[in-house]
DNA sequence: ATGGTGGTTTCACCA
């Protein structure tokens, strides 16, 4: 069972590019980030033209979240963060075969200490208490997203930019993330390898995909009763390699021998 | 210093 997480950077734009993907990668369950539409505007139609069925929490302009699964039936669905006002579309989880899917587009935070940064935090312990609430419930749990956190040096493709003061690599967003893991959580890419530069989302300016200059911030965390069946993960560069293409790339997982 | 959105329609906001 394939699934992957990708930050579409506005599902109007970038419709014919999913419908690409999804063809040549035949992916069983995905999670869209920056959808960037009102629901009624989802293209649930077309999506079910390939087989998939989708279920999304979206509004106009910013933020919007979404899981397709094919040939699936799509479960308990439940919209942004139980208990947390939430303004901005950042959240969606249900079941899939058997397993809860979270997915999640974490805030950007503009800049270390800013509002922004301060609501990223905040929103990033009502996950936490979330999620815990979730494996209680679900211990075949796997939480994806654009998290906006590159979790190592590794993960950046300059550690003297991207330092524990930058915003995406900071000490207290790194410090979020690790809370998470420690739930009982693995990132899944971190299972299968441990190369450095391998990223997801290159900036549009400045020639920096042509470069690598990079960031792995889209993120798979797979809970200690899933660990087990994952088999690889990588992240598909080819859609970033397309025409007018979003700023991340999918980044995916495949679980394997589920009972 | 690029790209998507939507209004303020030529620019502000967000990433």
């Amino acid at each position: 069972m394939k699934i992957a997480s990708w930050n579409v950077n506005s599902l109007n734009m970038r419709l014919p590019h999913l419908e690409q993907w999804l063809r040549e990668a035949h992916p069983d369950i995905v999670g869209l980030q920056e959808t960037k539409l009102e629901d009624a505007r989802f293209p649930d139609a077309v999506l079910a033209g390939y087989g998939y069925r989708s279920v999304f929490h979206g509004q106009k302009t910013y933020n919007g979240v979404a899981i397709l699964a094919r040939e699936r039936q799509i479960e308990d669905v439940q919209c942004g963060i139980p208990g947390f006002e939430d303004a901005q579309a950042r959240a969606i989880a249900a079941t899939v075969a058997g397993v809860r899917i979270v997915n999640l587009y974490v805030v950007n935070g503009q800049a270390v200490g800013s509002e922004k940064y301060d609501y990223k935090l905040r929103w990033l312990d009502a996950v936490h208490g979330w999620l815990a609430d979730e494996l209680k419930a679900h211990p075949r749990l796997l939480a994806m997203g654009d998290f906006n956190i590159a979790p190592d040096d590794r993960d950046v493709h300059d550690p003297n930019v991207w330092h524990d003061d930058h915003i995406l690599s900071s000490s207290g967003e790194r410090a979020a993330l690790r809370r998470l893991l420690a739930l009982g959580l693995h990132d899944a890419f971190r299972l299968r390898s441990d190369e450095a530069g391998v990223f997801s989302w290159w900036d549009y300016r400045q020639g920096a995909f042509r470069r690598n200059h990079g960031l792995r911030i889209d993120l798979t965390l797979v809970s200690d009763a899933l660990k087990p069946y994952v088999r690889d993960a990588g992240i598909d560069r080819t859609p970033r390699t397309w025409e007018r293409p979003s700023d991340h790339a999918p980044a995916w997982v495949e679980l394997a021998g589920l009972p």
